[in-house]
DNA sequence: CAAGCCTCATGACAAATGTCATTATCTTCT
DNA sequence: AGAAGATAATGACATTTGTCATGAGGCTTG
């Protein structure tokens, strides 16, 4: 079973390595200490499991994962992490990240590497038991309120982020276009954007991207 | 603890509401048979838990829970469905319902609302441990190649959905703005939409709204 | 080799978008 | 009563966006 192991620290690659190898079926193929690395590694190895550090310098490995999978989707990646970062979680999940551990369970990593080469999708049972809060608190978090935004504005913005046009969005609201353009402008000055893209992007990216 | 109790079936609220008030610390203060019902009931009675059916005719307990979050951060929901059904699970969470049970389990039901009441956030074993496909199935899926999309495309699709404009794309990929439009415009013909912000939509829930 | 893709480019054009100035009504708070 | 803010509208304007026609060069595959 060949491997891709990539983490900040070499110290916990070489560690991780010499656990890893002394397993007779599995093979560290090739280490890197950056995300940036991993797509590159990924199409030379072709590696069973991609091994990766949730938290890195330049690229991360929620990033980088992106990346592979971006091409790769059926790319069976393992994440690890030192202790649980909450805000990973969710979207290394979303992500379609086939494992999510702590390194501290470095017992369980040989078993974990297994399990994601045979299909399943392993995550400790800290992270699971944890994301029912995890997925009820992200979602929230933006205060358009606070930042001047009123409730009529709020709604031209609910539905430029579901794609509608000026006109439509006035036909919905039985306003004028004009008087949308006018509101989006507005809207645009105060979050510091520059077109009704970067507000559906925004928007989604607060919200999570859903409903 | 004041409950209210919705469920599209008149058979089924009357089971719980018996079960439910046999038990002396509970009481049932309203019901209905539609969603629709809930914002209005929750107002009028502020139950300290909302139990409520997630498939139901008119309006489902997900955008009645929706509804009722909307004014009420801060109410306790807990949604009941006869058996899992995978596509709500997820927006459940998200939503911020409290809990999610199978009506089967109605033995649970009881401590589950006492559980909820008290601040715990319940989500059923069957549940929670199934999370982890769901949520990698869902983000992913799509399959651009299959769609006619190009390797260049799905670039200049990546760099809209980050917000870019032709001429920020144009000079990112060392391309010229009019070609940027063209790309531009094969991508929106062959997705079947309608323009940039569109295709951001579309990208960011495919992808699961990050990066 | 020809047909078919992908890549990249131009120019022209219509439509949509975003900005600005200005006006008006209504409510709320001081 | 007056100030402030939200709501709604208009017209004018420059810019951006999306479409279309057209063409060139490159790579692959039958």
């Amino acid at each position: 079973m060949k491997l891709i192991l990539i983490d900040d620290d070499q110290l916990v690659v070489s560690a991780l390595k010499m656990i890893l190898e002394a397993l007779p079926d599995l093979t560290v193929a090739a280490t890197a200490n950056d995300g940036s690395e991993a797509l590159r590694l990924y199409k030379e190895h072709r590696p069973d499991v991609l091994l990766m550090d949730i938290r890195m310098e330049k690229t991360d490995g929620l990033e980088a994962a992106a990346q592979v999978l971006s091409q790769f989707p059926d790319a069976r990646i393992l994440l690890l992490t030192t202790f649980s970062d909450d805000e990973y979680i969710i979207k290394a999940l979303r992500l379609g990240a086939k494992g999510y551990l702590l390194k501290q369970d470095y017992q369980n990593i040989a078993p974990a590497v297994r399990a994601v080469f045979s299909g399943q999708t392993v995550f400790g049972d800290e992270i699971t038991s944890r994301i029912p809060e995890l997925m009820a608190q992200a979602p929230s978090g933006f205060d358009y309120e606070a930042h001047g935004i009123s409730e009529r504005e709020l709604e031209v913005i609910r539905l430029t982020a579901e794609g509608l046009s000026n006109r439509e969005i006035a036909s919905r609201l039985y306003l004028s276009e004009g008087t949308v353009r006018n509101y989006l402008s507005s809207i645009l000055d105060k979050l510091e954007l520059r077109d009704r893209t970067q507000l559906a992007v925004f928007y989604l990216r607060k919200q999570g991207g859903f409903l």
